[in-house]
DNA sequence: ATTTCAACAGACCAACCAGTTGGTTTTAAA
DNA sequence: TTTAAAACCAACTGGTTGGTCTGTTGAAAT
């Protein structure tokens, strides 16, 4: 069982990693989430104070949860990080990155989204920077990478992987793009 | 002098260039454009017809404009496709790159603006491809490469690496995906 | 001089938007 | 059993959306 914040929660998810922020339709997500206008302003004060909780709620976990667990795996970290990345069905190519398609959206000048948006990304660097690190001491890659640059370069290559994936058909573009990223990532060791 | 079917199509490239399609305002468009209603349902039987037209006419000719040129450069291709690489100013990272917005928006499973946006990706594709290939015959990057691959995965990461670059204040995250994106490209030499 | 038609103008419309209101039900503490 | 607050609902509001409709204008063709 759920509770209506929860079943509210999911369904903004839902909408907006579907039609994303400017396009969902808060009658959707009452529709979805079966839950009434006035029990949801009574738990969000607007539709984009509920977002922001989705935002901060499941997409921060979901990042974490999809790359954190690699840091403290025993073998080859950067095998493993391959192995990920070869993995197609481990990534929603159809309806792209949910952290990417909010930070394509055009917020305007939207402080709060910005803020929130950045933070997660940060977190998401650290986490390979760190996973980087450990390689470093273990000797799997190169001593004198620069960690943060290449974590943010693996991101962006993903994200952009994602990108173009979208409108194809099938994977083949993400899959040229991962085997392109993997000879990258080959030449840190 | 401009005609009104191209203050429309330049008004709309802005509106849609800094606020998505789905956000776009026909009201703001036409301010801009300082068109009436009647005038532009005169020329675009709507707005999306509008906005495909847009799409057509100018994202295309962007995309040759800043990548064709290359190839019949007389140098080192890849020296000249790295030092636009290089030229921060050359992309506009505070809105984006226009198509990489587009293609990163949810525009739910509408065929028309799926097929444009892919042939506009399709052509780029190949115009990196004529610069590989070109540059194989000139004997500067390894002959076994998978042109078509790595024109891929260039464009995913440089729409990445704007990406990302968004909503962060200075230049430092795209600068830095663009050194590991020339350490990528120095490889294939 | 008359006709004709593309090129506009602007009032209007239904649908939808997020958000508000005034009230009812449910829950739980006193 | 009373009281009070939390949880919830249906109806409504003001504003905006893309789109339509009726009409006018000006220039070219007959």
């Amino acid at each position: 069982m759920s509770t209506v914040r929860e079943k509210l929660i999911e369904a903004t998810f839902q909408e907006v990693f579907t039609s994303g922020y400017s396009a969902a339709s808060l009658a959707n997500i009452l529709n979805r989430a079966e839950v009434k206008k006035g029990a949801m302003y009574h738990y969000f004060p607007s539709k984009k104070d509920m977002v922001l909780a989705m935002i901060d709620e499941k997409l921060e976990q979901r990042t974490k949860n999809k790359w954190e667990p690699i840091i403290n795996e025993d073998g080859n970290l950067i095998d493993i990080l391959i192995s990920i990345l070869q993995d197609t069905k481990g990534f929603n190519l159809k309806e792209g990155c949910p952290l990417g398609n909010l930070l394509q959206e055009q917020l305007g000048e939207d402080e709060d989204f910005k803020n929130i948006l950045t933070s997660i990304l940060k977190k998401w660097k650290g986490i390979f920077v760190s996973i980087l690190e450990k390689s470093k001491e273990k000797n799997q890659i190169n001593k004198d990478i620069n960690t943060l640059q290449c974590a943010t370069f693996l991101i962006a290559s993903i994200e952009g992987a994602i990108l173009l994936s979208k409108k194809s058909n099938d994977n083949q573009d993400f899959e040229d793009c991962m085997i392109q990223l993997i000879n990258y990532i080959n030449y840190l060791r």
